[in-house]
DNA sequence: CGCCGCGTTGAAGAAAATCAAAGCACGTGG
DNA sequence: CCACGTGCTTTGATTTTCTTCAACGCGGCG
C-alpha cells in the first residue's frame, strides 16, 4: 500500500511553494486519495451541495462556475493539470460554485476532514494551504478587472496569455501551441460575452496574424502582440507570495 | 496602558465567527495598534508596495482597487465599519491592489509580522483569518458574476442590496436608508459602467419607484423589487461558513 | 463672486448581443 | 463506405445596450 512520493500530484503542488520536510509529505500523502479518472463533461459538484473535499488535477481541466437564475451561467476560472481546484470552498460549509472536468482527466481527491488534522499537524502546510487560496485570489481579482474594464479584444488577449503562461509551468506548451479543450461558448461564459462575439475576436486576430487555429490547437504567433492588445502584466501569477523557505 | 477589550474592533469582528477565549482576546489585542484618525480621499497604499500590515475598519468606508494601464480603473470591493481590509495581501510580498479611505475614517492597523505570532500559538485564531478570507473571496465572486453576466440595471440593483444588507450587520440602515459615501463615477468603477450610465440607471430607478434619493442619502422604496431585478441571492454573505464554536 | 466637484441631460456613435441560417468536423449506425 | 445527426463554429443582418462627448445645473467653499 505504499504510494510512491513523485507520483502525487498534490506534494508536487506543495513543493513548488516551499520545501516539505519528510514528516509532511508522509502526512499529506496519507490524506490524499490516488488519482482517479473523471470523463469529459463530469460534475464534480454543484452549488450548494455539502463541501467535502477539493481536488488536485494530475491531468486535464477543469472549471469552476457559477449557475444564474436565467439560464446562463459565469465561468469563474479554469484549472490546468498542477492546479488545487476547490480549496476556496474551505470555509463554507456548502458549495459557492459549481465544477466541472473539461476533459478527460484525473484528479487526486483531499477530504476536507483531513485538514484540520493538517493544520494542527504543521505550521508550514496551513501556511501554504492560505498561500494556495491567496494565489486563487489573485487571478480570480485580476479577472474581475478583466471583466469590468475590458474590451472583448482585451478580454480575449489577456486570457490566452494567461493559461499559456500557467500552462508553462508544467510544460504543456510547445512553440506556443495551445490544445485548449475549451468550446467557444465556454470562453465567452468566462469572458463575460456572447460566443457569436468570441468567434469574431478570433477572426479579427487571425487577420492580423497574432494568432493561427486549427481545431481546439491554437498558436500564438504574436505573443508581445497580444500582450499588448490586452495590457497584460504578469504579476500577479508570479511568485511574489511571501518566501517561506 | 490597558486597553478596554470591548472597544478593540478586531476583537468584535473575530467574535461574530467564534467566541474567543481570554488568551486569544489578550493575544490579538497585544497585536492591534489603537485605532487612528483618516480623512477622505487617504491612501492606505498603492499596488506595488510591499503589503506590511492590514486593517479594521472602526469607522467609515475603505475601497480597493486596481489601476489600469489607460488611466481607468476597476473597484474590486469596497468595505464598511466593522470588515476587514487588505488580508487579502496577506500571502503576497506587495500589494496587489491599492486602497483608498471614500469618507473620514478610524482605522486600526494590524501588522503582518505578527500574524505568525498569532498562528503558532492559536489554532482557532489562524481558522478564523482562513475564514475572513474565504468570505471575503465569497463577495468578490459574486461581484465576477455581476460584472460578468449582469445588465446595468442588475449590476445596481445588486450592489444596493448588498451593501445595505452588509450595513445591516452593523446597524447602519435604519428604514432603509443608506448613507452612501460613493461618487457615482466610484459606483461606475465598482460596476464596470460609466458613470453617466449609473447616473441614468438611478433615473429608471426613481421613476419606476424603486428607490428615491437626496444627496447621498438613497432610501430603498421596495428592496423585493430591487432584488427581484438583481436576481438577488443572499446565500454568499450568510454564515454559512463552517461553524467553529 | 467664481471655481470646482459632482450629477444630469441630450445627441451620436461604438461595442456587443441577439436571431437565424449555414458550414464543418466527427462519430455512429446503417 | 456513405448517410445522418450532433455539437461547435462561422457569417450576416438587425437591434440593444452602453459609451462618449459636450453642455449645463447646482451646491459648497475659498
Amino acid at each position: 500500500m505504499r504510494k510512491d512520493l513523485n507520483e502525487s500530484c498534490i506534494i508536487r503542488h506543495f513543493q513548488s511553494y516551499a520545501d516539505l520536510g519528510a514528516e509532511d509529505q508522509r502526512l499529506l500523502l496519507s490524506l490524499e486519495e490516488g488519482p482517479l479518472a473523471y470523463s469529459r463533461n463530469t460534475l464534480l459538484w454543484r452549488q450548494g451541495e455539502v463541501s467535502d473535499c477539493f481536488y488536485t488535477i494530475s491531468t486535464g481541466w477543469v472549471c469552476t462556475y457559477r449557475e444564474l437564475e436565467d439560464g446562463g451561467r459565469q465561468v469563474l476560472d479554469i484549472y490546468v493539470p498542477g492546479d488545487v481546484v476547490g480549496l476556496r470552498e474551505f470555509a463554507f460549509q456548502t458549495r459557492i460554485s459549481s465544477a466541472m472536468v473539461l476533459n478527460d482527466a484525473r484528479l487526486c481527491a483531499f477530504p476536507k476532514s483531513h485538514l484540520k488534522e493538517v493544520f494542527s499537524s504543521s505550521l508550514l502546510l496551513c501556511n501554504i494551504f492560505f498561500m494556495i487560496t491567496a494565489r486563487d485570489q489573485a487571478i480570480l481579482l485580476e479577472r474581475l478587472v478583466n471583466l469590468g474594464r475590458r474590451s472583448a479584444r482585451e478580454k480575449l488577449a489577456h486570457f490566452l496569455v494567461e493559461i499559456s503562461q500557467r500552462l508553462e509551468r508544467t510544460n504543456a506548451v510547445v512553440e506556443n501551441h495551445l490544445q485548449l479543450p475549451l468550446t467557444q461558448e465556454l470562453l465567452a461564459d468566462a469572458l463575460g460575452l456572447s460566443s457569436v462575439h468570441v468567434s469574431r475576436t478570433f477572426n479579427e486576430f487571425r487577420s492580423e496574424g497574432l494568432i493561427e487555429t486549427a481545431t481546439a490547437d491554437i498558436q500564438l504567433k504574436d505573443i508581445d502582440g497580444l500582450k499588448k492588445v490586452a495590457g497584460f502584466d504578469a504579476f500577479y501569477l508570479e511568485r511574489s507570495v511571501n518566501d517561506l523557505r
